[in-house]
RNA sequence: GGGCGCGUAGCUCAGCGGGAGAGCACCUCCUUGACAUGGAGGGGGUCACAGGUUCGAUCCCUGUCGCGCCCA
């Protein structure tokens, strides 16, 4: 018996539980051996990680993807797994340990840090993973994989050794992003501007050999920056060759002030007459665009014998002042710095002016720290080469992205990459296998034993080395996923099975730290693509369209809402409203509806098993005879057709609402209501089809919605089973609707009459406020509608309340008329309604006649039109114009009826 | 500054060369035996603006205005 409510908080997890026994999610189930393999991998959350809506929106979209293609009888690999998050998760035990007022991470240094990482990853970690199971996830959870395990940093060691030996990987010492806080080096993509207000601060660079006035330009050179404390720094003054300006001074040299040291004015294309003075500073060691500058002078002289060549760091790591700046600003923060030497600069009269502007300032995305560009040693991947094939492979249409637009950002950033930087100052991650020797040199292996025996050859004796300590960009992990989790380097069926992937599903905003750098990977060290298609979301936002954060505490937690109104709701209100290339707005309404929907599905099952309607072995919906079940069947067949296509194209809102639509305004609305009387009426054939028919379509629905809602479907699927034949399988492991030959135009004609004649009826009744029960007169229709009439009488005179039907050459004297497919219905309601409003109604639909007939004369009288049209569109126009105009005959018989009244 | 995208019913969005659509919201009616988490009916839009291409433009092109995002 089916309960009279659906309470999804109990159900879903006794579901979760059959499919999890059943083993329902494991790839390379015996039964498919022989099948097409279709393959997912998971972006991995962060360990860290806790379900928010962006989770539930991607892992809904795969899970529809790999249900799918489960019931269309794949063997379908869903691989799930964490990502070990270096950043993110150093930062959360170190904050713990904080809390627990235990000792830091320096104080109980690596190797016990490391240990405490491991505890809270065996605590904490599978938060996550349970909490995609509740969403309903089809993982196949016994593959889960984290990005630290043995296998997967195997793969890391194997990658970084043969990266390093064909030197795609390399060691260079040029300026990084570094976090001040964290105290290591990011890469460019985890660097957020932040656009704000900030100041412009014009200074006075006097000139060497002349007395500087303030008032006479001539005696210094004007320079305006934005971080003053980097002065101190400064290795010359740049002005634009062309400049006239300035071309009498390139070659002179200026007073630094505040450090008193003596730099050049030189020559590079670099600065922009146009901005300021047209006059920079160059800041070799503190600027990225000044390093370039400094990058083409450095074997000049007057950067040859300055101090380090020109590139002077003033920083220590922490941002401070460091010994190459003047005694009185030694160990000041940055910021301190800045306001002294400002003070300073004016105090000789050197501060011009300030200006305020807007400007994007570098901060960490982890830390929220402004992020310095520091001069470091660092690891680094030749991403340019790297990215040749994987911009090819795009071109080539071998991977395609979903929708298309994004290959054009793809390309813009593939094909103006920089250096990845690879190393990080972190002790949580994959440790960089670099030995050193005792002059530094240094060995790359895959391990210890390896390098030392290097070593030994190359110094001819055993040396001590020295590891190296950082760890590598988390992402570098992330970009082997779809093949190390397969478990490469080793040669494993898994991945001669499922690799290339078929389609990865992610956010837009991981297009560049993840689906760039797996391209990269996997183009490089297996013999094809990672993925075929890329399908690529955006945000779910909240009800206004904000987008969700913590600090605004707009934040919808997917799992409270899972726990109110059942997780089928929420990911249907997912797929009804993901739309490529819209963020999705979610507000508590849409939900509702979407549980609203879950519970008309419940009520119909409840129906259904109600009226004796079980499922009959053997039925074949093909050889139904009664025309309302030749319909019902045509209908779901036209339905599974449309969502079956919808799901191949990735067009899930068009899946979901073409399901919504068919099982709510066609089988409940009209199939369920249609079947009533022969539900309900005497015993025999008919009504026998009528129930094996309706437990067929329900069984349909099951199948249609399962990928969308599987707790409910896979619910009712069990429940149903009550009566009827065994099941054979789970709903999830069940069989795509395959609905071949249903189509059935006659029965269509028939049912759809009957539909339309209704729905006529009731809304003529409803605008007339007329809620008796009438009569309907057949005014000369053939002899076909009468005998439809006929054979459908009992139902519209229940749905329509409808008296008596009969059928007569002409409308009665006075009598509504409408027109249903091309025929005349007419209802005499003289003394009933009130005629004028009858005349108003007919003379608006007249109008409505008239002016489409206008139209289609105004297109047809068009000799261009005929001409240049093709046949098939004119055809359609001649026909529009015959309907209208029989249509419009029919409503002035109608007027003239009246007449009379 | 470069790139991508968006302005269609009160709201959220489909449609993307030949009759303006859906869901929600709104209004009216309905305690009919699966369901009021329901049923029936209804109102509501110079498809941002201006040009162009076309026999025909919400749809293609150009420009303007407004909004969003990414990169510099």
């Amino acid at each position: 018996m089916i309960d009279k409510n659906y309470q999804p908080s109990d159900v879903e997890g006794r579901i979760a539980q059959a499919w999890e026994e059943a083993g329902a999610f494991k790839a390379g189930r015996p039964d498919r051996a022989k099948a097409p393999a279709y393959s997912i991998v998971i972006p991995p959350p962060n360990v860290t990680g806790s379900l928010h809506m962006g989770h539930a929106l991607n892992n809904t979209l795969q899970d529809v993807l790999c249900r799918f293609e489960r019931m269309r009888g794949k063997d379908v690999l869903w691989q799930p797994g964490t990502d070990h998050a270096g950043i993110a998760t150093q930062m959360v035990v170190e904050r713990q340990l904080m809390e627990r007022q235990m000792p830091g991470r320096r104080e109980m240094g690596r190797e016990a840090f490391l240990r405490r990482v491991w505890e809270w990853k065996a605590e904490s970690g599978g938060t996550i993973v349970n909490q995609l199971k509740r969403l309903g996830a089809s993982c196949d959870w016994s593959r889960e994989r984290f990005t630290m395990d043995e296998g997967l940093s195997k793969a890391v060691l194997k990658v970084f050794v043969e990266l390093y030996r064909k030197g795609l990987i390399y060691k260079d010492k040029r300026l990084v992003n570094w976090d001040p806080k964290l105290l290591t080096a990011i890469s460019d993509l985890e660097v957020v501007q932040v656009e704000g207000k900030g100041q412009m601060w014009h200074f006075r660079y006097p000139l060497d050999g002349v007395t500087f006035n303030a008032e006479d330009p001539a005696t210094y050179i004007a320079i305006a920056t934005t971080r003053p404390e980097t002065m101190l720094g400064d290795g010359a003054v740049a002005v634009h060759p062309d400049d006239e300006r300035y071309k009498h001074l390139v070659g002179k040299l200026v007073k630094l002030p505040l450090a008193n040291r003596l730099i050049p004015i030189i020559a590079d294309e670099y600065p922009d007459p146009e901005k300021g003075s047209g006059a920079v500073k160059i800041t070799a060691a503190h600027d990225f665009n000044d390093f370039e500058v400094w990058s083409r002078h450095r074997d000049k002289d007057y950067f040859k014998k300055q101090l380090n060549g020109g590139l002077i760091n003033l920083f220590t790591p922490e941002a401070k002042m460091n010994e190459n700046t003047p005694e009185q600003y030694r160990g000041l923060d940055r910021y301190e710095a800045r306001k002294r030497i400002i003070a300073d600069l004016e105090e000789l009269g050197l501060l011009d002016k300030i200006e305020t502007i807007t400007n994007a300032v570098p901060h960490g995305d982890r830390s929220n720290v402004v992020i310095e560009p520091y001069l470091t040693e660092q690891w680094y991947v030749n991403a340019h080469e790297l990215a040749k094939p994987a911009i090819a492979a795009v071109r080539e249409g071998k991977t395609n992205f979903v929708p298309k637009n994004w290959e054009t950002t793809y390309f813009n950033w593939m094909e103006n990459i920089q250096p990845w930087c690879i190393s990080r100052q972190l002790w949580w991650g994959h440790q960089i296998p670099a030995w050193y020797g005792p002059d530094d040199k240094v060995f790359v292996a895959s391990d210890e034993a390896e390098a030392q025996a290097e070593a030994t050859k190359h110094y001819g004796k055993a040396v001590e080395l020295r590891r190296d300590e950082d760890v590598l960009d988390t992402w570098f992990s992330s970009a082997l996923w779809p093949f190390s989790t397969l478990g490469w380097p080793d040669k494993t069926p898994e991945l001669a099975r499922f690799y290339p992937t078929n389609v990865l599903v992610t956010g837009f905003d991981i297009i560049f730290f993840w689906v760039a750098r797996m391209m990269m990977m996997g183009l490089h060290f297996m013999p094809d693509i990672p993925f075929g298609d890329v399908y690529i979301h955006r945000l779910v936002r909240d009800a206004s369209g904000a987008k969700m954060s913590k600090s605004k505490g707009n934040v919808v937690d997917p799992l409270s809402i899972i726990d109110d109104m059942g997780a089928d709701a929420l990911r249907f209100t997912l797929m009804r409203n993901v739309a490529p290339g819209h963020d999705i707005r979610l507000g508590p309404n849409d939900v509702e509806n979407n549980r609203n929907f879950a519970t008309k599905l419940w009520n119909a099952a409840r129906f259904v098993e109600f009226n004796g309607a079980a499922r009959v072995a053997g039925f074949d919906p093909k050889s139904a005879k009664e025309s309302l079940n030749r319909w019902i069947a045509h209908e779901t067949a036209k339905a599974g057709a449309e969502i079956t296509k919808a799901l191949e194209e990735y067009k899930f809102a068009d899946a979901a609402g073409a399901a919504y639509r068919f099982v709510w305004n066609v089988y409940y609305d009209w199939s369920v209501e249609l079947s009533k009387p022969l539900l309900t009426g005497p015993d025999g054939a008919a009504k026998d089809e009528t129930r094996a028919m309706a437990a067929w379509a329900l069984d349909e629905i099951l199948k249609l919605l399962h990928p969308f809602m599987p707790f409910i479907t896979e619910e009712l699927w069990r429940v149903t089973a009550e009566q009827g034949p065994a099941r054979t399988s789970l709903l999830a492991l069940g069989e795509w609707p395959s609905l071949d030959g249903l189509t059935d135009d006659k029965a269509e004609a028939e049912i759809g009459w009957v539909i339309d004649l209704i729905t006529a009826i009731r809304s003529l009744k409803s605008e007339m406020n007329v809620n008796v029960p009438i009569p309907v007169v057949l005014a000369g229709v053939s002899g076909e509608t009468q005998a439809r009439a006929q054979r459908w009488a009992e139902f519209i005179k229940r749905l329509a309340r409808v008296s008596e039907i009969s059928s007569a050459p002409a409308a009665p004297k006075g009598s509504v008329q409408l027109v249903v497919r091309g025929e005349v219905a007419a209802l005499p309601l003289v003394g009933i309604i009130d005629l004028d409003a009858e005349r108003a109604r007919l003379a608006k639909e007249m109008q409505k006649a008239e002016a489409d007939i206008k139209r289609v004369d105004a297109k047809l009288g068009n000799e261009k039109f005929v001409a240049n049209a093709p046949e098939d569109v004119v055809d359609e126009e001649k026909a529009k114009r015959d309907e209208a105009n029989g249509r419009k005959a029919k409503i002035a018989a109608a007027l003239e009826a009246l007449k009379g009244a």
